[in-house]
RNA sequence: GUUUCGGUAGCUCAGCUGGAUAGAGCAACGCCCUUCUAAGGCGUCGGCCGGGGGUUCGAAUCCCUCCCGGAAUGCCA
């Protein structure tokens, strides 16, 4: 039985004792937690207060008879003890405590797995930036989260698919083209600017050059549109294939907006919408009643030129989500899109009934200040700080863990001089290093001849409370997993592993794992194995590494 | 104006389905390496939890209101 499984047991214990009292009812909800002080015991509830009302009785007099009518048989309680104004504190029996210890050697990395899922396919999109630049320092809060997010679902026990939505049918493919021109042309002397609407980047100027290396002036001569057009999306889905790959972050699919427009799916979106009366025509352009559907005003999705707008092809693509067989779509969108959400969730309504299944999480900017201040993240002025310096001037894990450790809708400052010379200060190090400790010592362990392949599973010499305190902390994995599963909430795995490390260094510094002592030691070793588990796969799920050594 | 996300220690942020003395890291200041990795441990300092009302036995947390900051408010994507 694990911890969860036990406190679960307790609470249905604690709802009987209230049914047998006759103070449950249909509100009842029992809540147990765990208090601040250990003087506070493992656990406790505040059910007697919540009581006092109903009950029209003082809650130290409830918690009495709570307690004198509890059965604590099978539930390993070492005793319950009463606490001001109303408190019901529980200690729990050592001897559970190590159990599961072993309980987490044998699980290895299935242990804080959950069955939350009940057969539900998630589809995960996120970054689904255009092919038309480099990846910046934005689009990596976007990337950790989305990842994070997905390893955390799979942990908790749902499919998940990861999906990047590539924009490789609109305008800026069109504006796409025309820069790679311009620079293409440059390269041959030509005195022509880029466009308004062109892109600056530097990744633009490298592709001219690749295309003047390799077909000369061809395009001189004939016209290149198209072939710049293929050209450099392809070449720029690359790049950010490998900038994403090194990062720790693959998708499952690769979704094209042009084959959306292919397989006629956005006509056909369109003309259901036009058919089924959500539209109509107003100053040359066609627009979407979404208004009906909580939106603020209503929106065109064919222009009087004729052409979609960007949502138009976005309804359709959520439509083939849908269709695919997915029970629910999270996207992941930076806070500037937070507008988008009413008037996606209502053509989804719309056209399926379904605008419950679209989920979307909005992720606030992240503020890039350098030299005292912010920096402007514009790829059409070329001028971003992009993820592949980052990767390559401070490595993945410390910016990886950074950005975990924000809950999604902070409003980040992130100052670019300290995250590049105060490194050993990001607490990814503190969590590490905690993991390489804890190798450290099973290698010296084994230089000694301990065998560590066979540790024991039952305990009588683990007493100090550093180490109770541990194995209460590995025991609260799965529930943190659920906790950061429901709530989306990568950060609360970070909290965790800190505490985790943080309990790990203080029982470290406390006690001497090797010994003369076999037992002692074997008893010690075997926690920490597990210990050194549930470090490694706390911090897979937010796609940082544990390295062996420091 | 409207929508939305924030305002918690000097700084960066947790805590927000109401609970016991409000937490962590960094910064500052003290201790602790003849012993498994000092990228560590232990301690000190530091808070009108933006302001004001309300609900409650109990509010950083819920409700109302005001103030401050970011973002959005395109027939851009």
């Amino acid at each position: 039985m694990n911890l969860q499984n036990l406190i679960e047991n307790i609470k249905q214990e604690f709802k009987n004792t209230l049914v047998n009292l006759g103070y449950f009812s249909e509100e009842t909800i029992i809540v147990i937690d765990t208090p601040k002080g250990k003087e506070n015991g493992d656990y406790s509830t505040n059910i007697a207060m919540k009581l006092a009302r109903v009950a029209k009785k003082a809650p130290l007099i409830i918690a009495k008879e709570i307690v004198n009518q509890f059965n604590r048989n099978n539930l390993f309680i070492e005793k319950i003890e009463i606490a001001n104004p109303g408190f019901i504190n529980i200690f729990l029996d050592k001897s559970f405590l190590t159990n599961l210890i072993t309980e987490i050697n044998n699980q290895g990395i299935d242990y804080g797995n959950l069955n939350m899922g009940h057969g539900e396919h998630y589809n995960i999109e996120f970054v689904s930036v255009n092919p038309t630049g480099s990846l910046h320092i934005g689009h990596a809060r976007g990337a950790s989260a989305g990842d994070s997010i997905s390893r955390i679902m799979k942990k908790a026990g749902y499919k998940v698919t990861k999906e990047y939505y590539v924009n490789d049918g609109g305008n800026q493919i069109h504006n796409l083209a025309i820069s790679i021109d311009v620079r293409y042309q440059q390269l041959f002397g030509k005195k022509i600017e880029i466009p308004k609407d062109g892109y600056h980047g530097e990744e633009i100027i490298d592709a001219a050059k690749k295309i003047k290396n390799k077909y000369k002036d061809r395009f001189i001569k004939e016209d290149g549109y198209e072939f710049f057009k293929d050209y450099g999306v392809n070449s720029l889905l690359k790049t950010l294939k490998k900038d994403l790959s090194d990062y720790g972050v693959t998708f499952d699919v690769w979704f094209s907006e042009k084959t959306l427009y292919d397989n006629k799916l956005v006509e056909k979106t369109v003309t259901y919408l036009i058919e089924n009366n959500y539209t109509y025509e107003k100053d040359g352009a066609i627009w979407l009643k979404t208004s009906d559907y909580n939106d603020e005003k209503d929106r065109v999705i064919i222009k009087s030129d004729g052409s979609y707008t960007y949502i138009t092809p976005d309804i359709a693509y959520h439509m083939n989500k849908l269709e695919r067989g997915y029970t629910k779509l999270i996207d992941i969108l930076g806070g500037d899109h937070h507008g988008y959400i009413n008037r996606l969730k209502a053509a989804i309504e719309m056209i399926s009934g379904k605008g419950d299944l679209l989920e979307i999480e909005i992720l606030q900017m992240v503020k890039v200040i350098q030299n005292g201040k912010e920096v402007k993240m514009s790829k059409r002025s070329g001028k971003a700080i992009t993820l592949r310096d980052i990767i390559d001037e401070v490595g993945v894990d410390p910016i990886r863990y950074f950005f975990a450790m924000r809950s999604l809708n902070t409003h980040m400052d992130l100052d670019l001089d300290l995250a590049l010379k105060q490194t050993n200060e990001n607490p990814v190090y503190y969590a590490q290093y905690a993991h390489a400790r804890i190798n450290s010592i099973f290698v010296t362990a084994e230089k000694k001849g301990y065998n560590t392949k066979n540790l024991p599973t039952e305990f009588t010499t683990i007493t100090s409370e550093k180490s109770f305190e541990l194995i209460q902390i590995l025991g609260n994995y799965p529930d943190t997993i659920r906790q950061a599963a429901i709530h989306r909430a990568p950060h609360k795995i970070t909290n965790y592993v800190n505490n985790l490390a943080s309990a790990f260094h203080s029982f470290y510094n406390d006690e001497q794992v090797i010994t003369d002592d076999h037992l002692n030691t074997m008893e010690r070793l075997s926690l920490l194995n597990a210990t050194k588990i549930v470090l490694k796969d706390a911090l897979n799920l937010v796609g940082v590494s544990a390295p062996n050594k420091m």
